[in-house]
RNA sequence: GCCCGAGUGGUGGAAUUGGUAGACACGCAGGACUUAAAAUCCUGUGGCCAUUGUGGCCGUGCGGGUUCAAGUCCCGCCUCGGGUACCA
């Protein structure tokens, strides 16, 4: 009998659906294992061979761990807020949560073919009510908290008036806004209520500022740093422009040295830790005030190489710098305000794009070096940045290079200090060498000199010590429909948090999903969106107006992983049993591309989560596994340029031609075009002619980006209804190791298929192959081709290395088969270890072994390493390094045995030429080498 | 520029601690079975040279080095992929 993958599979698919199978429930008596995929955004664009890879690898290390006795929670969900969904709602009218229903549908069924050991029944959306109600519960939380750097963690607001009532924010050392005044008990006491919230603003963790954004005025929306590539968005293209505006923000930059150090003993790769590093991108130094000449002004710069002091020939502010106005001499004035307008224009593309063109403007102002008392000019240039630092640098062109370059284009002194240092051509950033021309730190080494030179500033009350990071708070809301409202109403203009009895604030109807006429948000339109704290949401007119911004994507992702743990709890995002007995990520699975975004922000809510006592750990993840990327191969015909006609690969040297992608469909596995199906497939290929060389037409390949508009999409469902779901997983493991990027290749797809038919038929070797399966005791050389198996797949599993136990499994079969093996005591063990890669199949054949319980249910075997003891091991002998020839040779012999038995070989006379050897190496049980 | 990762047959890849390079597959070639095809099975398959056979030389991006022994370690380059960027 043949085995039916079609019916077979859809069987157990339905088993393990209809027997709760995969449901995890808290249960003490084992040890909890929590695998984790980076949940999907459902686009209209379904799955494809991509995706899976992650799903497939974390699914059978689930079953894994299952099968090694842990109680495991793999749950799945949907970060169903995003905008694709409000962009096709824009072009169609159609609600975004209708199509997100239908996508979502749609993913479903295609992991539901799949076979995953997903525990649907804790299923989540982000987009749900039920779920962004705690969303929007947490948000309000971080509203009501500030951070102590006292005790190093978020703390109630509540503590904090309480602290004004006594003693004003004298000695309250927080993270708080640039500029937050100084005010005494009285002084809060006499502020009036719309004063103190004020105040309150520049201690929230979540707090509205006037900031520097990402206009994309396209998008009709704010974007994050981290979605705007290149001076566009990230999504579309649009241009983006900075644009002032008032936003909610999120104090990430509180935790910044938390997720820094909390980042050291956590099992993710190397690669990972270091974007994270980069992107906090701590540096230590020294803040440094410079007077001004005839002005009352100081200008704080924060620099790493305060040592490097008294090499400053000049001082650069961004154009957008605050005191440039104040500054400025009346002849300069004219000048600087043109280079200002010129600045204001250029988007970020144009100045990252021109960065070799050195621009600034003199504002004839002049600081106060605060150590030689020197007068030293006041420059603006866009290559300070307003937003990194105090915006604006002391600069230092002998060791700095922007700084180098700006002070040769406008022909500024350029002073060394560093011995033996050439400046002539460039700066010289290294921190070897010792200072000169720098008085007191004349002699000294950098490392010594910056810490003479901080101690210094220090004493002479012109700067402190500090430690700077890059990372920036995080702006928190988008002028979309499609995302959790944010629970604010604002009284006097003055926010307010919606009482957590009215969550969840529900996103309103609109009539259309775009901004305003006057560049409101969408929720602007709303006819119903005041609030009342008595009765909740009521319509325009009455109560207070609600915020109209909406949450930005990582919101839901930044705490989802929780919710799994208690997915239907209405009462809390999780019970307390639930988080203290889950804990967090045991395995944690999802591409790079979210090192610096996602995988930040859910660092971040975690620790705050922690501070605030609801949660027992403050990471969300102890192990992450990157999957790479699976590539495209895209396929090529080539147009003569000007004609209808198509030139064979090969042939095409020989005109002029342009390259067209042709859809992966047409194109089979020796690049041959399917020419009518491509002449089929567009209007204007109909009358297309083809120049072909051998009678075909050859097509061109590529490896791309997996992507609709290169034609280069693999569907999974194709491929699952032609070779079977347990080969698409075996056939995506075998691709490769599961970090690394690779291309998609179909081709290799027919040996899993032929394993799984080999494997069939080994526990079908009856008459008209009918299942038979022998009760005999095993032979030596089967249980010790099943030990072998046994122990290479578990070091695979536990290595993750899916792609040899796949390798490791045809050997065992390919073995089992010349044996021609088919006892039960070797086919039950073998099964179990094959079930987590093909699970249907395995089920099949536990079942037709005699089981009435799932496989999941069986345990992993165990290996045993008296099967795999050899008596002879079959010796390399080396001549120089280079293997000769093998002998066989009992593997209990003594290096000397071994020498003699080897010598005594007349392959060694004959390699040794008469010669004595210098030297032997013998290893047992490894090589033996002759140094001759 | 900086940071991370990778480079091994025609292809995907294996080699876990320095110890027989190319496991396992795909593809290809030849053969068996078949009226034929599919399916299945068998044989061969890194390159070059030699050959009845035994064999010889080269070979893990390139150039050096360490070592009895290097795909693996060290130094210097090249190429590709990813990330990041006027960050003071």
């Amino acid at each position: 009998m043949e085995y039916d993958f079609k019916s077979t599979e859809a069987k157990w698919q339905k088993y393990w659906a209809e027997n709760k199978t995969f449901h995890a429930k808290q249960a003490e008596d084992r040890p909890k294992y929590y695998v984790l995929d980076m949940f999907p955004y459902p686009s209209g664009a379904g799955l494809h061979v991509g995706h899976p890879l992650g799903y497939i690898a974390s699914d059978i290390h689930a079953r894994y761990k299952r099968l090694k006795g842990f109680n495991v929670l793999h749950p799945m969900g949907y970060d169903s807020f995003g905008l694709p969904a409000e962009q096709y709602a824009i072009q169609t009218g159609q609600h975004p949560a209708v199509t997100t229903e239908v996508n979502i549908n749609r993913y479903r069924e295609q992991l539901d073919k799949i076979g995953f050991s997903f525990d649907w029944s804790r299923e989540i959306r982000t987009s749900d009510p039920a779920y962004y109600k705690w969303t929007q519960w947490i948000f309000l939380q971080l509203f009501d908290a500030w951070y102590s750097k006292d005790l190093n963690k978020a703390v109630p607001i509540k503590d904090l008036i309480d602290t004004f009532v006594i003693q004003g924010n004298k000695g309250v050392d927080a993270v708080c806004a640039e500029g937050t005044p100084q005010f005494s008990a009285e002084e809060w006491k006499e502020m009036s209520k719309n004063e103190r919230q004020d105040i309150l603003l520049n201690y929230r963790l979540a707090y509205l500022s006037e900031s520097e954004v990402n206009w994309c005025p396209a998008l009709g929306t704010v974007l994050a740093n981290d979605e705007v590539k290149d001076g566009v968005s990230e999504r579309g293209g649009h241009p983006v422009v900075q644009k002032k505006m008032m936003q909610w923000s999120m104090r990430i930059t509180a935790y910044a040295e938390r997720l820094l150090t909390g980042l050291d003993p956590l099992d993710w790769s190397d690669a990972i830790k270091e974007l994270q590093r980069n992107w906090i991108g701590k540096s230590e130094g020294a803040s440094v005030f410079f007077g001004v000449k005839d002005n009352d002004a100081k200008i704080e710069v924060f620099t790493t190489r305060p040592d490097t002091i008294f090499g400053v020939s000049f001082m650069v502010l961004a154009p957008e710098h605050k005191l440039v106005e104040t500054i400025t001499t009346a002849e300069h004035k004219a000048e600087v305000e043109a280079y200002i307008e010129r600045t204001k224009k250029r988007t970020e593309r144009e100045r990252l794009a021109e960065v070799k063109n050195i621009t600034g403007a003199f504002t004839g102002a002049y600081a106060i070096h605060p150590f030689t008392g020197a007068p030293v000019p006041i420059w603006i240039g866009d290559y300070v940045l307003a937003g990194y630092g105090t915006g604006a640098v002391m600069a230092v062109p002998s060791g700095d290079q922007r700084d180098w370059d700006f002070a040769n284009h406008f022909n500024l002194p350029i002073p060394n200090v560093i011995e033996g240092a050439d400046v002539s051509e460039s700066a010289s950033e290294s921190k070897e060498g010792k200072l000169c021309n720098s008085e007191f730190l004349n002699g000294l080494p950098v490392k010594e000199a910056i810490k003479k030179a901080i101690d210094a500033i220090e004493e002479r009350q012109i700067g402190t010590r500090k430690v700077n990071y890059k990372l920036r708070d995080a702006v928190f809301g988008r002028q979309r429909y499609w995302g959790e409202p944010i629970p604010i109403y604002y009284k006097n203009g003055i926010p307010k948090a919606v009482k957590t009895e009215h969550l969840p604030l529900e996103l309103p109807e609109v009539d259309k999903f775009l901004p305003t006429e006057d560049g409101e948000p969408p929720l602007q339109r709303a006819t119903t969106w005041n609030y009342d704290p008595e009765k909740g949401v009521v319509a325009n007119g009455e109560g207070f107006p609600l915020e109209t911004t909406t949450m930005p994507g990582w919101a839901g992702s930044s705490w989802y992983y929780l919710r799994y743990e208690d997915p239907n709890n209405t009462n809390a995002f999780a019970d307390e049993s639930a988080v203290n007995y889950w804990k967090n990520v045991d395995f944690y699975l999802g591409g790079s591309e979210h090192a610096t975004g996602h995988l930040l922000y859910v660092r971040f809510w975690t620790k705050f989560l922690f501070d605030m006592g609801y949660i027992p750990f403050d990471e969300p993840a102890q192990k992450l596994v990157n999957q790479g990327m699976i590539q495209g191969v895209s396929k090529f015909v080539y147009r003569v340029e000007g004609t209808n006609q198509f030139v064979s690969k090969g042939l095409r040297k020989e005109y002029k031609t342009s390259a067209i992608h042709a859809d992966v469909s047409f194109v089979n596995e020796h690049n041959e075009l399917d020419i009518d199906a491509f002449k089929a497939w567009r209007e204007d290929f109909k009358g297309a002619e083809f120049i072909l060389e051998g009678g075909k037409y050859i097509c061109g390949n590529e490896v791309e980006k997996m992507s609709k508009s290169k034609f280069n999409v693999v569907n999974p469902d194709e491929l699952i209804e032609q070779y079977s779901a347990d080969a698409l997983r075996l056939h995506e493991m075998f691709l490769g190791p599961i970090e690394m990027h690779k291309p998609w290749n179909t081709q290799g797809i027919d040996g899993v298929t032929k394993f799984i038919r080999k494997l069939w038929r080994l526990f079908h070797s009856g008459e008209n192959e009918s299942f038979v399966v022998s009760e005999e005791a095993p032979t030596k050389a089967e249980l010790k081709a099943l030990h072998t198996a046994i122990q290479k797949v578990t070091s695979d599993m536990e290595r993750l290395a899916f792609n040899t136990s796949v390798s490791n499994f045809m050997v065992a079969v390919n073995e089992f088969t010349s044996l021609k093996s088919n006892k039960r005591s070797i086919l039950e063990p073998l099964t179990i270890l094959l079930s987590c890669h093909a699970p249907h199949v395995a089920e099949e054949l536990w079942s037709l072994l005699g089981h009435e319980t799932s496989i999941v249910e069986a345990q992993w075997p165990e290996f045993d390493e008296k099967h795999l003891a050899e008596d002879e091991f079959n010796y390399p002998v080396s001549f120089n390094g280079k293997m000769r020839f093998t002998l066989p040779l009992s593997a209990g012999l003594s290096k000397d045995e071994i020498q003699d038995a080897v010598m005594s070989d007349e392959r060694t006379q004959k390699y040794l030429d008469g010669k004595t050897p210098k030297k032997v190496i013998i290893v047992p049980k490894k090589i033996v080498n002759f140094v001759v």
